[in-house]
RNA sequence: GCGGGCGUGAUGGAAUGGUAGACAUACCAGACUUAAAAUCUGUUGGGGCGUAGCCCCGUGUGGGUUCGAGUCCCACCGCCCGCACCA
């Protein structure tokens, strides 16, 4: 008997497919069009498990929608520019571009192995010319239409490497390299007006209905709309041009409980101060100290500065508030201002308690408590309390009412108007960086700001650049800053910043409509295969690339360059988990922890026989040395068989944890599966079976599972009903006709995941053409249905005992054989029912 | 700190509010074999009793809604993800 050769097979249909083009993707009137993506690579230069289950899953789909008749297009790129390029410079020596070119050629040669049905005439890779020179295009469209501005905006700086650092380089406040303090400081930059946005990005999520919800929530939340009151309060001894301060809030009803007022240290008026006065610009400086993660800034020790400026109380102008000057305010949320109300926001009263301010209640559980003074007291705003000192005398309220009250009375008395705000930032996209998309603009002396002519573009990053030391290379490049203005043609210098790598990730669903036109997209490739129908990636993109691609759409579609109907990009979203591994760990001298590489690691135990401690399953990160090596797999077991599993164990959109035995064990499920294939060869054509209906009926019930798992992306759940079914095949007696069908039908069903076995199956059962390109088996309806059907019977929610009914019966008759079981009547003792719920086909519950 | 998610046997997990533990791993037992590997078959949530069977407990913890809760609601605990210059 042969045996299942994965690695003989997997080459030679690889071929096969290549040779009949089956996964190019032109567009074609006949077919419904299915575009499938999955986020594109970073090309570190080695595939990684959590690849492998990415575009597995992506495949499945894609190969599902081809065997149901769908045109899909399938496309793969690079997210090429970024950090980890220059880091390599720097660290090693090379070049950002060779660097990121020998990593694509690498992966690439690493992912094909894979077998996925990817068009890769289609290939990008965003650090090309021809694709950075289209999105300069695409800049220059958005310039035009007011879509990008300049303003200044805070970056984390490093005194001693004289350079803007990333947050990712700030450890613990310090700059990853010179170890020194970070500080935050101003720079003029790029922004993306997606504020103007905001509503339409919030609102159009109710029209996502196949994203999960919990990405609308985080998207909604971050977008954080509010309805807020805003006022100004009065200033007495301020500096000119501050009588006022404005301030939003969205709890104007505890207005009466402020107790003081909080400005940032960006804020004007803290910056004017700081200008006369030393202490005041100790005081900020100390606040500017470390990163600009509001993470940062949010968990910093609350620090205070007492101005010595009061304010008038909008209601009591004889109450006065003083004026602090406070880290934890954000410049960029509201107007850099707040009241603070101790006695109803935790982050107030540890700030009163700090500087020693009056806690006052505007509203308290009830009318005979007096407030506590160890917390603040926040019940939910859809409670009702009781105002004691709220707007319209003592009463019951719930929160959202009283905030409506305050509004209302406010606009009355000409206080403040009721104002709608948004979280939501403009997106700032300079970066101080080389290995990037050039802006393409020019600073004139005499013209200002110009933007590049569409004619001279790409502006290509120039190759010799030296990284020796920190800092952007543009900016000391001899040459390439020098150019013509554009708009007067004298001498000039070109805009050293890049791009954020997140504009190349916002628009390059659109570029694989037509990759290589010449301009960023083709409207006609656009309008046929646009929107993206099923995109697929990790959770951690949930808010940011996600939020700006849907951006970008908008902003492609008033620019002309998608079509209307293209507003939001992708129509459908999963977002898959990780890949994990234990950790193995022994210690060193010192008590230190030393990690073991799975191979390392037998039965518990290294090779000179120490204990290893197995840390349960994390993230695979090469620091931890759990990392298990796709290649390596493929090697051992075939792509198939890795494929197989990294589906196999978990839920998609949860972690799965990769094991040696589950791997040994899909290994095993493909090999029996093939081994039932050749078993059918060799039958007696002739020879009578028995059970064929059962075998097909069984068959009938997988499709349709099968097929409901994979629509629905229960991969798992999908392949545990192919192991049931299989087993089901390889006990059958049935004769050949039938055992063939069913041997053709599982090859159909498991052919997204594992499509070299399943073309080998059907190539040995004599299948017509490709399974890749023959249309999915269809459940016969009448073999779904059983004519009987087991009725568990519960007393009082207890499972008690089952019968079996025909599965047409009525509840009565139901009803009346369930009360004649014996196990009821023992049960009942005597007694009658309560009352008896008969769920057809489903559960009988009898109440006692 | 803020926002979101997750928590079920020894392990990964299954379960439109309706028989908790499908399927797989691991373990144990058996068949085949001189033996091993491979392959195949079977058992396995915990406890109890008068053991063909029956009973009790059981989905992180505590409460609630319901005829019925792993599933819905509230609080708590633990872990994971994101927080705007990582990709």
């Amino acid at each position: 008997m042969p045996r299942y050769t994965p690695a003989e097979i997997e080459a030679r249909w690889q071929q096969a497919w290549e040779k009949d083009g089956v996964f190019q993707a032109t567009r074609n009137a006949d077919k419904p069009k299915y575009y499938v993506l999955e986020m594109f690579p970073y090309p570190s230069g080695r595939i990684h498990m959590g690849h492998v289950r990415n575009y597995t899953m992506g495949d499945v789909i894609a190969r599902y929608k081809i065997a149901t008749g769908h045109n899909v297009l399938h496309p793969m790129g690079w997210d090429a520019f970024g950090m980890p390029a220059e880091n390599a410079a720097m660290a090693i020596g090379g070049h950002p571009a060779d660097w990121t070119y020998d990593n694509i050629a690498e992966m690439k040669k690493q992912m094909k192995p894979l077998g996925l049905s990817i068009d890769w005439s289609r290939e990008i890779a965003t650090c090309h010319p021809g694709y950075y020179g289209q999105q300069q295009a695409l800049f220059l469209d958005f310039l035009k239409e007011g879509l990008v501005y300049r303003k200044n905006a805070v970056v984390n700086w490093d005194p001693v490497d004289m350079t803007v650092l990333a947050n990712e380089q700030v450890e613990n406040g310090c700059g990853w390299r010179s170890g020194a303090p970070v500080e935050r400081r101003e720079l003029t930059q790029w922004f993306f007006k997606i504020s103007d946005h905001s509503e339409e990005l919030l609102s159009a999520l109710d029209s996502l209905d196949n994203w999960p919800a919990k990405v609308k929530l985080m998207q909604a939340n971050w977008i954080g709309k509010s309805r807020g009151l805003q006022f100004a309060f009065s200033t007495i001894e301020a500096p000119e041009g501050f009588d006022r301060i404005e301030v939003y809030t969205t709890r104007p009803d505890t207005l009466l409980g402020a107790s003081f007022v909080g400005i940032s240290p960006d804020h004007p008026l803290a910056k004017t101060l700081e200008r006369d006065d030393e202490a005041v610009a100790a005081f900020c400086a100390e606040c500017r100290k470390g990163g600009t993660t509001e993470e940062a800034i949010e968990t910093a020790e609350k620090l205070g500065y007492d101005t010595g400026i009061r304010v008038r109380h909008p209601f009591d102008t004889a109450h006065e508030l003083p004026v602090y000057i406070a880290n934890f305010i954000l410049m960029d949320y509201g107007t850099g201002a707040i009241f603070g109300c101790p006695g109803h926001d935790q982050r107030d009263f540890d700030f009163a308690t700090k500087y020693d301010l009056p806690i006052i209640s505007t509203f308290l559980p009830s009318e005979d408590v007096s407030p506590k003074l160890s917390e603040a007291y926040v019940p939910q705003k859809s409670e009702k309390v009781f105002y004691n000192r709220g707007f319209a005398g003592d009463q019951w309220q719930t929160g959202e009412q009283a905030v409506d009250a305050a509004i209302a009375f406010c606009e009355e008395n000409g206080i403040g108007q009721g104002v709608t705000k948004y979280r939501l930032r403009d997106w700032g996209l300079s970066r101080q960086r080389y290995w990037g998309c050039p802006i393409p603009v020019v600073h004139c002396d005499d013209c200002g700001v110009v933007p590049e002519k569409k004619e001279n573009l790409p502006i290509e990053l120039p190759y010799d650049v030296s990284f020796d030391t920190p800092g952007n290379p543009l900016d000391r490049h001899p040459t390439w800053r020098n150019c013509a203005c554009p708009a007067c043609g004298k001498d000039a210098l070109r805009e050293t910043d890049t791009m954020d790598t997140f504009v190349d990730s916002s628009w390059y669903y659109a570029r694989f409509t037509a990759p290589r036109a010449d301009t960023p997209t083709d409207l006609e490739e656009a309008a046929y295969w646009m929107n993206v129908d099923q995109y697929i990636g990790g959770i951690e993109h949930a808010i940011l690339h996600l939020l700006y691609a849907r951006f970008f759409a908008r902003a492609m579609q008033i620019t002309g360059l998608l079509p209307e109907s293209a507003a939001e990009p992708f129509d459908a979203l999963f977002t898959q988990g990780m890949v994990t591994h234990e950790i193995y760990q022994t210690r060193d001298g010192n008590g230190r922890p030393v990690y073991h590489l799975p191979e390392e690691v037998t039965e518990g135990k290294l090779s000179d026989g120490t204990e290893v401690e197995i840390i349960p399953s994390a993230k695979m990160s090469k620091s931890k040395k759990n990392v298990v090596d796709p290649l390596q797999i493929i090697s051992n077991y075939g792509a198939d068989t890795a494929r197989w599993f990294v589906l196999s164990d978990s839920p998609p959109e949860r972690d799965v944890e990769w094991t040696a035995s589950g791997a040994e064990a899909s290994y095993k499920h493909l090999s029996r599966v093939w081994n039932i294939c050749d078993r059918v060869s060799e039958m007696d054509r002739e020879a009578p079976g028995t059970g064929d209906d059962d075998l097909l009926r069984a068959m009938h019930k997988t499709i349709h599972d099968v097929t409901m798992g994979v629509e629905s992306f229960g991969f798992n759940a999908a392949i545990a009903k192919l192991y049931a079914f299989t087993a089901t095949l390889q006990k059958s007696k049935a004769g050949y006709a039938a055992q063939r069908e069913a041997i053709m039908t599982l090859a159909q069903l498991m052919s997204p995941m594992t499509p070299h076995l399943s073309e080998d199956i059907w190539a040995h059962q004599g299948g017509e053409g490709l399974i890749t390109k023959a249309p999915w088996p269809k459940a016969d309806e009448k073999m779904l249905v059983d004519d009987t059907v087991t009725l568990p019977i519960q007393i009082n929610g207890k499972r008690r005992a089952e019968i079996q009914v025909p599965a047409d019966m009525t509840k009565e008759e139901v009803e009346k054989i369930a009360l004649a079981h014996e196990a009821v009547i023992r049960t009942l003792d005597g007694a009658t029912p309560k009352k008896v719920i008969v769920v057809p086909g489903r559960i009988v519950n009898v109440v006692a």
